[in-house]
DNA sequence: GCTTTCTGTCTTGTATGCAAGATAGTCACA
DNA sequence: TGTGACTATCTTGCATACAAGACAGAAAGC
């Protein structure tokens, strides 16, 4: 059991580097994910990065086009809205079926706390991105249910995909406040309140999008160019663009 | 199923069919999914198999034992716990979070709940757990959020498989009473108490369980011996496909 | 008889090769 | 100049070959 895990590190490596990536607002939505890159980058073949995709795309990370290639998912507004209201039932569930909080959790809390306002000080907002989606893996990991930690944390990188694409601007400070909120209801125990504060707060950040802005004007114009030129008009209307990430080769 | 040669629907086929096994208890807890044997079944090469398996195994429904084979997840009692308190925080969650239930939505819960009552008539078990299961996932599809849905179907797969292990009686009855109870508050636009009777569901049908139970006392035994398990090969072969078993290599 | 070792066979792990689609650049032509 | 076709190249899709571990059963030693 303890033997070689080599081999076995690298491959879910492929997959936690992604997700921590976007976790931390590293990797943007719409970004290529070449096989033939990563397989570079991580030092093994494409059958090992293949697998590594496969299963970010059930996680609903990644998604594939066919024959062209892996892109991080960039969620539609309709996605974003199934998203911020799956995590409005999964959140508001798990507090509501909490009972105590232990000193340990409080404590862990309180420091996940106190690192977002070191981070809101610092104005590091990368950090930042990561500290606002993990108050919530946190809050799920006091559950100690493993299922519900993997959901949220999935549902988190979504979250903080859609924050890059329709997020003008970011209310640290808001949110904070939304999480010591929250943090308080549950040291008083009072976990229905908790849940309905969560509730609360993330339709404050939902409300905060601008759903109404374009994913990715260019997915638009690649899948119209294979259409007769009648498009010409919208593809010249739309082709000031600068190029989004892939730009290496 | 007779798209068998369709390339592009082999590859969910694979997956697919093993859920929907899973889910109408056609396929136990244990069982071993041989690359080679699925792969003769569906006429694709081993890649497609692993492919297929490897996203059933980041949705909890399969595992690998190295250089062993892929089996069906046989949940340990603490997993069958997790399970449970996953899904009454999902569905709990889920039925607070709605308004209102449509005329259509009504129907389908109603024929939902006939189907059930003609399955018991029927004695019908294999039926009777499908439809089971599929309530909680009908209910899903009724809030319209796909995430949910998945989420939700893949915990009662799971939820399928741990009853196959530790549910010594299957009450029926009692399970279809909890149904009809929480659909009746749905109607009446009482959703905190279908919440709470969903709740409640869940616990009867864990309390129905015996944890301590090992999982399969005769599935370590088969580990280590590596016996090949007849029940897997009877189980896909009834499943449909050819039957140009491959017992003797 | 009992244990140990060895070997054949089965399994998955991983890399690689080739096929086929998609894209972009180029060139011919009106 | 504009437009269409052609081609070079890059991408993933899929199958296959081989490596290496795990196990079962036979053989050997006690």
């Amino acid at each position: 059991m303890q033997d070689s895990h080599t081999s076995e590190s690298t491959q879910k490596s492929i997959e936690e580097t992604i997700v921590s990536g976007i976790l931390s607002a590293k990797i943007r939505p719409g970004t290529r994910l070449g096989e033939n890159q990563l397989a570079a980058l991580f030092g093994v073949s494409r059958t090992r990065v293949r697998e590594a995709m496969m299963r970010l795309e059930t996680r609903g990370i990644v998604h594939v086009s066919p024959r062209r290639g892996w892109f991080v998912v960039e969620p539609s507004a309709e996605d974003a809205i199934a998203v911020y209201e799956a995590r409005r039932v999964v959140e508001a569930g798990l507090l509501r079926s909490m009972r105590a909080l232990t000193d340990e959790g409080s404590k862990a809390l309180e420091a996940h706390l106190t690192d977002e306002r070191n981070a809101m000080a610092a104005g590091d907002r990368q950090r930042l991105t990561y500290l606002m989606g993990d108050f919530h893996i946190r809050i799920a990991e006091l559950s100690g249910n493993a299922i519900i930690v993997d959901i949220l944390r999935d549902l988190t990188a979504r979250t903080i995909l859609i924050s890059m694409l329709y997020q003008s601007e970011f209310h640290a400070a808001q949110s904070h406040e939304g999480h010591c909120r929250i943090f308080e209801a549950m040291r008083a125990g009072d976990f229905v309140r908790a849940a309905a504060l969560s509730v609360e707060h993330l339709d404050e950040v939902e409300m905060g999008l601008d759903l109404t802005a374009r994913p990715d004007p260019l997915s638009d114009l690649r899948n119209s160019l294979s259409l007769p030129p009648k498009t010409a008009l919208a593809v010249l209307q739309q082709s000031d663009l600068k190029t989004t990430t892939s730009k290496e080769q």
